[in-house]
DNA sequence: AGTCTAAACGGACTTTACCCCGCTTATATT
DNA sequence: AATATAAGCGGGGTAAAGTCCGTTTAGACT
């Protein structure tokens, strides 16, 4: 079958692409998602509307490249890290620790995941791929009595990530958000997947959770 | 404080609505949701687009609306219908079944639901509210040792809609979809909540699951 | 029946994402 | 260096959502 390399990128589309991430981190700042336009950032870019789309395809695309640049750097934690985030710590562990990061990451990055996703909901989304794929191996290696793990792992991920992008994220386009929320959802994940593991709250004895 | 009551709609606001609910429902039924603009939407009533913002607020607003009325029957089903949906059943059996009819509802009207969230994300959606207030209903009633259940009841809503709504939702705009994801959401939802409760899957003597 | 007013109506206007396609250019090959 | 060509570029064009505001009308009250 062999389809040849996808031949590496053009110097000056990489230089163009580049600018425009950074245009549009600086618009960011400035103003909020809102406000970067396709026409607005092509025009403070000083490149043509067209040339963004062609690197992009969307404008959700652009918010989804600036997330990736950070989730990046989180995937490699988790890929080789320390524990319990890194490999070297259980499957239990290792699954409640990479949700209480993902939660911190996502209301970090918030108003960019949201405008990540906005219009077609469907296509993969925000890395979202990642955060399931990871959560079905954990489960696989922990070994749990349950008929469907690749259903369970979606059902996670939502339960995970959905909460954060679809119904905590109302009202005003967010763009900051306070620590208390965090802590809940962080704190309902572990909730959730100990009792998943039939692990009856490590409550009282352990001094498990100043947590910060 | 007296509120005055909403002085009732008038009768060409409410002809004009029904009228246009039902133009869509045809136009969705020719050529999906993906051709129901505005425009033609308007057109096609023979009234003008400022009277279909004014009924509607929001393109999705118009799907949320046809979806509503669908829902409201099966609400009904909840707060008053026969067990285990309706009251009369223990709540994790509630929550099973509820789950369980919720999923199937879904996916037989996903269009439109995926219709009814596409563009911005935030706003309550599609009747996650009812879901989420019910969800925290039944967690209330079962006597659960989880210490923030109106967080419990987010994740597990998002763990039921969101597979759906979003993951599953992918590639090209679906218009029907089979039975089987159906079975496996369920039955995974199922398996879920009885984890949940540390109720260690009925499996075995019970003809409940042939499983394909 | 006549009057009044909040509500509804319509459609031109604005904004924005996204498409198209003729022109330009980086880069591999000779 | 000259050439070929796939990739990139630009910006005008289209479609669709959503806004505005002057006009019309239902229906309450007299």
């Amino acid at each position: 079958m062999q389809l040849g390399k996808p031949r590496a990128e053009r110097a000056d589309a990489r230089r163009n692409r580049l600018r425009l991430l950074e245009v549009a981190r600086e618009m960011m700042a400035e103003h909020g998602t809102a406000n970067v336009t396709m026409d607005s950032l092509a025009e403070r870019a000083g490149l043509g509307k067209g040339t963004v789309f062609r690197r992009f395809g969307t404008r959700a695309g652009i918010f989804k490249a600036l997330l990736d640049e950070e989730a990046h750097r989180f995937q490699e934690q988790v890929i080789s890290g320390p524990p319990p985030l890194g490999p070297g710590a259980g499957p239990v562990e290792r699954l409640i620790a990479y949700g209480r990061v993902r939660i911190e990451f996502l209301i970090a990055n918030l108003a960019v995941a949201q405008a990540a996703m906005e219009r077609d909901i469907r296509a993969p989304a925000v890395e979202v791929d990642m955060t399931q794929m990871h959560l079905r191996m954990l489960l696989g290696q922990a070994d749990l009595d349950v008929p469907d793990l690749d259903i369970l792992a979606t059902q996670l991920s939502a339960a995970l990530e959905g909460p954060l992008l679809l119904y905590l994220a109302s009202a005003p386009p967010v763009e900051t958000l306070d620590a208390e929320p965090a802590r809940r959802l962080a704190d309902g994940w572990q909730t959730l997947v100990e009792r998943l593991f039939g692990i009856d709250a490590p409550r009282g004895t352990e001094g498990d959770a100043p947590q910060r």
